[in-house]
DNA sequence: AGGAGGCCGTTATACGTAAAACTACATGCG
DNA sequence: CGCATGTAGTTTTACGTATAACGGCCTCCT
């Protein structure tokens, strides 16, 4: 408890345990067989619990001119998707006996800082969400390995990618609602310029216009249950025959659409069917229960943490996208005869 | 380019400016007014910048003998609500030119392992929810300075504590309820050994015997929605008077409320009212909106963050719990004649 | 007997940075 | 002139660790 005394150093265990800094670092390394006696060992070990010792990382990290820490820079953090992610880059990470650090991209923290400045920690290596766009100029000046999360394969010049299989994950929806019946389709877009949400537009784009007869208005708002309200509150509120079938960007998306609808006096499913993407919490806990597209993020993030592992050992990271799979619930039906 | 080859130095910096290292460390860091001459100056910045220099922050970090980097500790990150206190604690940190790194406690990263071992970041200080409490073990044992949230002021030894007034909170639910004439409770309580949690079912018992003639039931479950529903059916399933209010520990739990009320064949709030605790997204995503208490997750961050500072300045932190609010919406009304 | 090798350590060094201590020269002032 | 003050740097050192290089002593074999 004095107050004010520093923290013991290796070489205070050593004096404690009467052998030198070396030996000590021998020991606690794990690097003592034949090289150390028993006893002694034991001495060491000893006097390192009585003082409460623990290695200095600043110092280690400068020594062994590694971290074994790596960045996990995810957007906004409000969703249970990217605390899947963490979770799983994070187990992996144990595994191999990495750290992870978060970088929650600024909202709020001030004009798009540089990740690095905030996450002060040394790092081996980077994990990043392509959604986390402004942090990316930062990144990309580092010469850090660099992993890209959900990123354009062509665009992210030379850096691994790891890709959820969102495309097919649009594909099942489409199906799904063609097979219903459906032929008129609102799109719910994310208001986010991201890879993965240009290519759930295209993807819708290219599948209905191999069925004659279909047509798809898009809405348009930022991922917030607000703006999703009002967005979708004037695109059905258009002229015009309303679509029966409304596909969300994503499930926040779909809990602001299904308020709409309450308050345009319409039902799920009978007047319109919604779907949405990643099978959130929320997914379930809304009425009807929501038809969407599970999204295994704690997968997306053993992937990710993978690859990253491959490229700091100079391997090459396992090809292929991560499979999706669409789950359905109440919320799509069949359109009423009209 | 050149594959391979390591990181530029201050050295290296130095070399290609013409000056000596040390020049070079203090134009960058900013302490050579008087010492360097302006040529120079800008000859080492450009330097700098030419060769991609970034300090290495191990050596740093070694050589002050601080990381300006601090720690929090979180349950799941699953929740909105402790992204909103990372994003508090995060703007402090920022305008004192800290960093923070999150360890969300393991859930699934294996067996309550040491928070240190994962973020392996160099710390200045923790700051650590009480929600996180198989961490803290590990954590005491250290002798970093130390901020707890939400945790008993009495039980925590020395350290500075920064509290949600929760017991407010519960008081606001509870007069709601009885002003609405509201006299048997159910107490869907979070299965969760955490104070904060421990004094809502206080609070609620100590208001409500206050008033003659009430009862209060309790269930119990963990914070997830389906945990919360089955717990909430079998509870309603129970003989005896039905209550007429349930109140929640959290939104979480609510929204499994919701689905157990509807199961079987409830009406809220004509046939019970539902009360939560938070204001998540979820709280206005569900039908009908639900009265909650508001907690200012930001807020929290941000006093958590201010009293670590305090602490690490030898100041004493400001003392106070955070004030709270209820937000009255659809899923209270009087209890009907029955 | 003598040296080869195993055992049990120690001494010395480097990692990259920040900053205290020092040097060298010019200028100003009594 | 002699000394203080100011400018513009350089040299040196320390932070705490991991490990390469070194060295004594004992045993055992030929």
């Amino acid at each position: 408890m004095a107050r004010g005394s520093t923290r013991p150093t290796s070489r205070d265990v050593a004096e404690a345990a009467g052998v030198s800094q070396a030996a000590v670092s021998l020991v606690l390394g794990d690097k003592w067989r034949g090289r150390v006696s028993q006893p002694t060992a034991d001495r060491v070990r000893e006097a390192a619990r009585q003082l409460g010792y623990r290695p200095n990382l600043a110092a280690r990290n400068l020594r062994l001119g590694r971290t074994r820490t790596v960045l996990l820079v995810v957007p906004v953090l409000t969703t249970e998707f990217f605390a899947g992610v963490y979770t799983g880059a994070a187990r992996i990470a144990a595994e191999h006996g990495f750290g992870v650090v978060l970088y929650p991209s600024p909202e709020g923290i001030g004009p798009a800082r540089d990740p690095f400045a905030s996450a002060q920690a040394a790092l081996d290596g980077v994990i990043a969400s392509s959604m986390a766009a402004d942090a990316l100029t930062a990144i990309r000046g580092d010469q850090l390995p660099l992993v890209m999360l959900d990123s354009d394969p062509e665009g992210s010049l030379g850096a691994a990618t790891v890709n959820l299989d969102i495309t097919d994950g649009i594909r099942q929806v489409t199906e799904h609602l063609l097979a219903l019946g459906h032929r008129h389709f609102l799109h719910l877009a994310a208001d986010v310029p991201s890879w993965t949400f240009d290519i759930r537009a295209r993807e819708l784009a290219t599948r209905t216009a191999t069925v004659p007869g279909t047509t798809v208005r898009t809405a348009r708002a930022p991922i917030t249950i607000e703006d999703a309200r009002t967005a979708t509150e004037t695109a059905l509120g258009a002229p015009g025959p309303r679509p029966t079938a409304l596909v969300c960007d994503d499930d926040k998306l779909a809990a602001g659409a299904y308020k709409a609808i309450r308050r345009l006096g319409l039902r799920i499913p009978d007047d319109i069917s919604v779907t949405g993407l990643d099978d959130l919490a929320l997914a379930t806990a809304i009425d009807p229960e929501l038809t969407t597209v599970k999204l295994d993020a704690e997968l997306f993030g053993e992937r990710g943490m993978q690859a990253l592992l491959a490229v700091l050992d100079g391997r090459t990271p396992q090809e292929g996208d991560i499979p999706v799979q669409l789950v359905v619930r109440g919320s799509t039906a069949p359109p009423s005869a009209s």
